[in-house]
DNA sequence: AACTCTATTTATAAGGC
DNA sequence: TGCCTTATAAATAGAGT
């Protein structure tokens, strides 16, 4: 019965944690859901727990998925464009600035994946990356293995044309495959060929990133 | 002083509305954050309304995109492995089910989407699509044109190869861009030349979804 | 319309089973 | 462990400014 006045803070004890989850977790899509209905508002929640392998969503899946495709197109700047008094042209200025931040934390975080990427070319594991890190890696990879391809192209194009053809359906054939596809295969090889650890072995998904008050950055850009 | 108990419907007084709206979404926003801290979980919360031109995002745009892309990585399938008791099973029979569904809803999708692309060609505007249906129309269009592409290299392939090497370009060119520019470029060369209505003419995002019971079918492949 | 106030409803922490 | 219970904290509807 609710005795004390809980001090914000992790809960360290398992059991309690747990339960306090599951009741908040309810209590909390109770309320967006509520929202949504009072309001006529669109809006998802997606929680995710070490305790369930599938995110809790609201309303589903698949208006999720609606809400998160507006919220994907929206830059940044889209803001105010009557621009008349003080206050928005300064929101303006913000609204820049914080672009360029983006920006510049997407080239700081395509620099630190490539490092990465060496790495593991050099031998190096994937044990250290979260969920996060191993999606903008795939991207890094993907992007490189584009470049490449590209290469290969024009390369082909210019000598003797004998083998030019299939080349080119080559190349064309991997730019349409996703970057999933794209990492899956290159972990699935690097696992089968040089033991690589990755979670239980069978499982992609890893739950529970430690650092939940993002100190590391993950601009929009990485998020195609 | 909450004297009713509030019947969950949508409240037709704008003002109350807007007010409940403020009141619900700090304290879901709190509810959010307390969630986070108390028990260690990754999540984000994203509401967007008639009131302000941004999102609202908890924790903040970049780890809300951090955890979106973990979500849009998990698949429906990825649940129960060890199914050991009844109720186990029915839940991966389900999950099979939903998979099914979600093929299926996907291609009926694609099929609307279709019908819609071509109907727009045929000279009917884009007036009554929304951000969805637009960004699926979006998609569609993009797969075309690359199938398009496709086929132009593979019949520039076969004859005199005089032209060969530059329309090769044009198709790498063209898979490289993104469907959003696809996208943009196909919607200002259609207000500019055809003068179809969109919005307020320079504005994009169209906010107020009126179906947020999500009557229509938004799968995952379209969240790509 | 945007605030503050407070009577009530609602959420939930800590127990008990 | 998971589900009830209930005392208490927290959220908030409606009114006042």
């Amino acid at each position: 019965m609710t005795r004390k006045k809980v001090k914000l803070a992790f809960i360290t004890n398992d059991s309690a944690r747990k339960a306090t989850f599951k009741k908040r977790k309810k209590g909390l899509m109770k309320k967006v859901s509520e929202l949504s209905t009072l309001c006529g508002i669109d809006a998802c929640a997606i929680i995710y727990s070490p305790y369930e392998n599938q995110p809790e969503v609201w309303p589903n899946t698949m208006g999720a998925q609606r809400v998160l495709a507006e919220f994907k197109r929206m830059p940044e700047m889209e803001q105010s464009k009557k621009m008349v008094n003080q206050e928005s042209f300064i929101r303006q200025r913000i609204a820049k600035a914080s672009e360029q931040l983006k920006k510049q934390s997407k080239e700081n975080r395509e620099k630190e994946m490539t490092e990465v990427m060496y790495k593991c070319l050099a031998g190096k594991g994937l044990q250290n990356l979260n969920l996060g890190d191993l999606n903008d890696l795939d991207w890094i990879v993907d992007q490189n293995l584009k470049e490449i391809n590209k290469r290969i192209v024009s390369q082909a194009a210019a000598p003797p044309l004998v083998e030019q053809n299939p080349v080119v359906e080559l190349g064309l054939e991997r730019m349409q495959r996703t970057q999933t596809e794209w990492f899956n295969d290159w972990i699935n090889n690097n696992t089968s060929e040089h033991q690589i650890e990755f979670g239980h072995g069978d499982e992609i998904i890893m739950p529970n990133f430690s650092d939940n008050h993002n100190t590391s950055v993950w601009p929009n850009a990485f998020f195609p």
